[in-house]
DNA sequence: CAGATATTTGGCAATATAGCCAAACAGCCA
DNA sequence: TGGCTGTTTGGCTATATTGCCAAATATCTG
């Protein structure tokens, strides 16, 4: 693996850690439907502020989600709505899984 | 969010996760080519055989990939092709946030 | 069985991440 | 300006992740 290459996947994973933790997978989730500000986005995670403030900034900053200032509130919404896509397969690994352990039981 | 919810993402974020590093994402590209037994992997990127093997093993467990053992070899190959969307979607953050910094430069 | 090859596991040190509290900061309004 | 609300930042501790080495395990072969 050269250089260049070992760049592009440190890039790559750098976004998809972005999205590895339940939190932000919520919030990108939320934000999917409607723009949410920090304080909607706090009460529904049920977290402290400053706690959701760092994970909205870690989405941020891997390029997920923008913000927009109103007078004292931060609006954040989905900047890529294609990470939508990530949901289907994960759920399909999800729905695999699930299946195998199943028939793991049955066939005891 | 309740606690069923709270499982869900969770669920989906381990899954997320198990990607989210730039060995495990060159494997996981590597194995949507063809299957490859540790000892390749190994070499391709470089790294001691115990760490490739870690990395094997983290994909395993979340459900990405299988092994098949042939003799003293294990073979590894991806069991969801699907995640390989992953992929499309990362690459066009990617380019987006790309782009935005050039465009940052260029009306500077 | 002994030796060779391929892989996994245990253990450890370095580093990164998560979440809370407290404090700083920003914008609004009286 | 001073106080109020909403948000971010700094700092800390607890926990998780990474990657190496050494050792254990498994399979094949003579």
């Amino acid at each position: 693996m050269d250089k260049k290459q070992k760049a592009l996947f440190e890039a790559r994973a750098r976004i998809i850690k972005a999205m590895a933790h339940p939190t932000r997978l919520y919030i990108v989730d939320e934000l999917s439907r409607s723009e949410r500000c920090v304080a909607e986005l706090t009460e529904m995670i049920g977290a402290d502020t400053s706690t959701v403030s760092k994970h909205l900034s870690i989405l941020k900053n891997a390029g997920l989600i923008k913000d927009e200032k109103r007078g004292t509130q931060v609006f954040y919404y989905l900047k890529t709505p294609c990470i939508l896509n990530f949901f289907g397969c994960v759920e399909s690994v999800l729905k695999s899984t699930a299946e195998e352990n199943i028939s793991l039981i049955e066939s005891k």
